[in-house]
RNA sequence: GCGGUUGUGGUCUAGACUGGUUAGGACCCAAGCUUCCCAAGCUUGUGGCCCGGGUUCAAAUCCCGGCAACCGCACCA
């Protein structure tokens, strides 16, 4: 069990991620990635790309600004869903939305009334604060996205986008052309999204600006539905663990067995499955997939899934990605906002086409890695960190200090450094140095000792055994890269 | 945003209630010595009272304001 203070004492120790602005006292909901960090960052998103591009050769990756312009959200509905009239309590202070206080009274859907009609109703029903009794002040618009001005006149509004879906819808028309008119078609973007967080709490968990990387696919029900039906087919067996809505507890099923939920739905879910557990490396028993009941999601959602991994540092299952299919609601909305027409043609004429989302909280997802990986024993800290994805895959030392032990040490870490995420040090005991290298997830170190002025053999410890292979140097690189891609165990090596 | 708790080198902390030595310790980090494999030892060194104001001869300590973090509430299209 990991201890959120541990975690994040050693983040700030090594250089993985720490309170933006700092040394000014911060602002809540920013976070800075350190050189370590920041690799590991580096690695996901590649990670990332290489597993959901290679889905299918028609995703792609495209890339896009962080502000929209104003009509851009007005369309996708933001400007008004994400924007609350919240009134407050003169007396007590509670705040609430407006929305919520008058449909508690009427009944009747209030969601859709600005501050006026809002500040009307209260007056008219007589409304007090809930908690108190206390009457209440003029209502105010409270958006979850930050505005901007655009220009120098300022009469241009934008917005730091809230999610960077818009950009892959905003996309669709012009990539449909150039990417020749094929479906299913995926347009991913990696990117930043911004949310004026009333509080944002629990460390990367929920931030104001925050990284995204998603993958929404164009296709058409009904039409291209026998294409993922044959993708399917080849994950139809795989298991994972899911909590449907109307059901109690997770319960571990083969992906063929859902009846009720069509292919191209299914094999996305199985592939950001085979992604978390192959690809992260996360335990199959500390993640699941959860059903969003009705009233949990957006009417927009006609399904949607949750990723969870059972954090131990803030609080236990929590949402890192999601799939939700969205039918056509997206490029409905801007078609209509844009007066572009943006329906494909088909043999029964020209149809919208619908959308499935593939959404990832990326700094959540390297929490996961962080909160998952960290193993703070009594003995000795470690960081389990898969190798494709760890911040520092190898690290070369000189036992001692002397006898020219740090030359050759030096020679076999430049030959390393081409082609692996290497790092040199020699200060301090051998064993300090590898504790030091344990603590950030150095897959293996590289110690040269007196044999190898000898013979040239160098021994690799491995951070999870802590166990030692003696190798030859002319084979050390492929050796190593052949560990990290997973060719061979290390214990393959050490029965050799 | 509301309430409670808290804020001391890079990390963790003593000191605050009862204002008054040079703000102490452990770990870390750096340089050197030593060292033939898992945080050994020795020497030296860098670095700190969240920010701003007030009270006082004197503030890390008391008071006011701000900021941040944690917990609870609310919020989370």
């Amino acid at each position: 069990m990991t201890d959120r203070e541990e975690l994040e004492s050693m983040c700030k120790r090594r250089g993985f991620i720490w309170q933006s602005a700092e040394i000014y006292g911060g602002e809540a909901g920013f976070y800075d990635y350190g050189h370590l960090g920041a690799r590991l960052l580096d690695n996901w998103k590649r990670e990332w790309k290489e597993f959901f591009l290679g889905l299918d050769e028609n995703y792609q990756v495209i890339h896009t600004p962080s502000i929209h312009p104003y009509r851009v959200l007005e369309a996708s509905g933001h400007v008004d869903h994400f924007s609350d009239v919240m009134v407050r309590c003169e007396r007590c202070g509670s705040s609430f939305r407006g929305d919520q206080l008058v449909e508690e009274e009427t009944g009747e859907n209030a969601e859709w009334m600005g501050k006026e009609e809002i500040s009307e109703k209260i007056l008219e029903l007589d409304l007090s604060c809930p908690d108190c009794g206390g009457t209440f002040s003029e209502p105010e618009d409270f958006n979850m996205m930050f505005q901007l001005d655009i220009g120098p006149t300022g009469e241009k509004k934008g917005f730091l986008r809230p999610e960077t879906a818009q950009s892959a819808y905003l996309n669709f028309r012009r990539e449909f052309r150039a990417l020749r008119k094929k479906m299913p078609m995926g347009l991913a973007t990696i990117g930043s999204a911004f949310r004026n967080e009333i509080s944002p709490r629990r460390g990367v968990y929920r931030m104001r600006e925050f990284q995204q990387a998603e993958l929404q696919i164009f296709f058409l029900p009904g039409i291209h539905d026998d294409i993922y039906e044959a993708k399917f087919e080849e994950i139809k067996d795989t298991k994972v663990r899911i909590k449907r809505a109307e059901a109690e507890e997770a319960k571990e099923i083969e992906l063929q067995d859902i009846e009720d939920i069509p292919a191209f739905y299914l094999y996305h879910l199985g592939e950001m499955y085979r992604f978390a557990s192959e690809v992260m490396d996360l335990d199959p028993k500390e993640i699941r997939f959860r059903e969003l009941p009705s009233e949990e999601r957006a009417f927009y959602n006609k399904i949607h899934f949750d990723l969870e991994v059972d954090f131990d540092t803030i609080g236990g299952w929590k949402e890192i990605s999601g799939l939700h299919y969205r039918s056509d609601h997206d490029l409905k909305q801007h078609q209509e906002g844009s007066n572009t027409k943006l329906s494909v043609p088909t043999d029964n004429g020209r149809k919208i086409p619908h959308v499935i989302e593939l959404s990832y909280g990326i700094d959540r997802n390297i929490w996961a890695l962080l909160d998952k990986g960290y193993h703070p024993d009594d003995d000795r800290a470690w960081l389990d960190l898969p190798g494709r994805l760890t911040p520092r895959q190898v690290a070369v030392f000189p036992l001692v200090r002397k006898d020219g032990l740090p030359e050759k040490s030096r020679e076999v870490y430049d030959v390393l450094d081409d082609d692996l995420l290497a790092h040199w040090e020699k200060s301090g005991s051998i064993g300090k140095r590898y504790a030091r290298n344990d603590e950030v997830g150095t897959r293996y170190c590289v110690t040269i000792d007196y044999d190898t002025l000898e013979d040239d053999t160098v021994t690799i410890r491995d951070v999870e055994s802590t166990e030692q292979i003696r190798v030859s140097i002319d084979e050390i690189d492929e050796i190593i890269e052949g560990l990290i891609e997973g060719e061979k165990s290390f214990q393959y090596h050490q029965k050799s």
